[in-house]
DNA sequence: TAGATTGTTAATCGATTAACAATC
DNA sequence: TAGATTGTTAATCGATTAACAATC
C-alpha cells in the first residue's frame, strides 16, 4: 500500500471482485498464498492492473510470494467499508425477487438481504429467502436499526421514481437498479448504478465484433 | 458524420440508449426536430460526448436546428445493425424469464424474444410471452433460421458453461450474462457482458461517497 | 442576415500497461 | 544467495471535455 487518496470506480468495482473471489477461496480447502499473477489468470485481470488495484488497500504483499488470502479478504472488505453483514434491502415482485436469488444468493457472496418490498399488493406475506415481503409504502418506516444503505431494485418502471424517493428518505443512498428508465431523475446525492438490459442487448447485436466488455468489471482472459 | 473506423464501446453503449430514447419518443406525439443539447439533458450525458458519439453515425444534423427524430433513428439502427426485430434467446427459469419481462419487455424496445430455455424439467411447456419454454438440451438444435444472434442469459452458476458452449455451437456469439461467474471460461470469439450483481453490490456497499456510476451506460444529470 | 447548433480539432483527464528497482 | 514477486514510476492508450470555425 502506497497509493493515497480514493481508488478510480474502475478499480473499485475490481476489488469488489476480489473480494467475492477470494470469499469463495477462502470457503474451499486452498488456502496457500496468493500471487498477483494468480489472481490476475483466475480473473481475467492484467497481473499490473490487479497489483496497482490491490495498492490502494492497506495490505502487505511479501515479494516473491504473494499475499495472504485471509489477510487479503480482510483488507478489502475493510478498505470497500463491507460491514459484517452486508445488509441490503430489494424491491419488486415476490416472482422477481425470488427468482434473483438464483442468480444472487447473497448469503455466498457475504451479503444480507434485510427486507424487500413489492409493488403488488397481492406478494405482500410471501416469504422471499426467509424475510417477508411487505408493501411498497412501508419502505417509508424501514427500521433504521436495520442499517441498509444500499438496495437492490427490479421493480415496474412505472414505480422507479416513488420507488428512489422513497428509498432516499428511509436513508437508503446507494442502488443497484435493474429497472431500465430512459430519463434517470434522482433525489439529489443519491448513487445510483443502472444495469440497462436494453441498451446492453441492442449494443451486443451490433454485427459488428467488439472487444468482450464486462460492465460490473473485468472480461473473460480468452 | 466524419468520424471513421469504429466508435468505441463506451459510445456504441451510448448510441444504443439514444436508440431506446428515440424509439420512445417516436411512439409519442412529439415529432420537432432534435438537438444535441435536448438529448443531452434528457439523458444526462454531456452535450458534446452526444455529438461526439452521433459523428461515427451516418447522419446529417442542421447547424441550428438539429436532427430529424425518425432520419437518426434510421441511422442508429443502422449503424448499431439492429436487424428489424432484433431477435434474441432467452435462458434461465420459466420463473426468471417471466420475471424479466417486468423489467424487459423486449417488443417496447423493438427487439423479440424468439425462444426460451430452462434448466429445469419442470418448466418445459410453460409459456413465457407467447414463446414455449424449451428444454436446455434443445438449445443444439435452435433453429439457424431464427437468426437469433444474441442470448440474455440468467441461468443457474452451474449450468453456465454448459449453457455459453450451447450457445456458441447454435451460432449465437454475443450474450448478455446475469449469472455471475468468478472465473470466466468463454468458448473463443464469444462476446459476453457480465452484469455482475454481487460485486456492483458490495461496490455500493462501500462506506464513501462515489460519483453516480453507470454500468450501461450515462448517469444521472443531478 | 443573425442566432443557434453542428462537426471536428485540440486539450484534458483518467485508466491501463510496461518496466524495473526494491525486497522477501 | 538466487529466484520470484511486489510496489511504484513512467509511458501509453482511450475517452471526455472544451473551444470554435463552419453552416443551416
Amino acid at each position: 500500500m502506497a497509493e493515497t487518496g480514493r481508488a478510480p470506480q474502475a478499480s473499485i468495482l475490481r476489488l469488489s471482485r476480489y473480494h467475492c473471489f477470494l470469499g469463495e477461496m477462502l470457503r474451499g480447502e486452498e488456502t496457500g498464498r496468493l500471487t498477483s499473477r494468480e489472481i490476475s489468470e483466475e480473473l481475467g485481470v492484467a497481473e499490473e492492473t490487479v497489483r496497482r488495484d490491490l495498492s490502494y488497500v492497506d495490505v502487505e504483499g511479501r515479494p516473491g510470494a504473494g499475499y495472504d488470502p485471509s489477510e487479503l479478504y480482510d483488507a478489502l472488505e475493510s478498505y470497500l467499508g463491507l460491514s459484517e453483514e452486508c445488509p441490503f434491502v430489494a424491491v419488486g415482485s415476490a416472482q422477481m425477487l425470488s427468482a434473483l436469488r438464483t442468480i444472487f444468493p447473497s448469503e455466498d457472496f457475504g451479503m444480507r438481504m434485510v427486507a424487500c418490498y413489492s409493488e403488488l399488493e397481492s406478494d405482500v406475506g410471501a416469504v422471499v429467502s426467509g424475510v417477508e415481503v411487505k408493501q411498497l409504502s412501508e419502505l417509508a418506516v424501514l427500521d433504521r436499526c436495520l442499517d441498509a444503505t444500499v438496495a437492490l431494485v427490479a421493480c415496474e418502471p412505472t414505480s422507479v421514481a416513488t420507488v428512489l424517493q422513497t428509498l432516499h428518505a428511509a436513508g437508503v443512498d446507494s442502488v443497484l437498479m435493474l429497472t431500465p428508465v430512459l430519463r434517470p431523475h434522482h433525489p439529489e446525492g443519491m448513487n445510483v448504478t443502472y444495469f440497462r438490459i436494453p441498451c446492453s442487448m441492442k449494443s451486443l447485436a451490433s454485427a459488428a465484433p467488439q472487444k468482450p466488455s464486462c460492465c460490473g468489471g473485468g472480461h473473460c482472459a480468452h
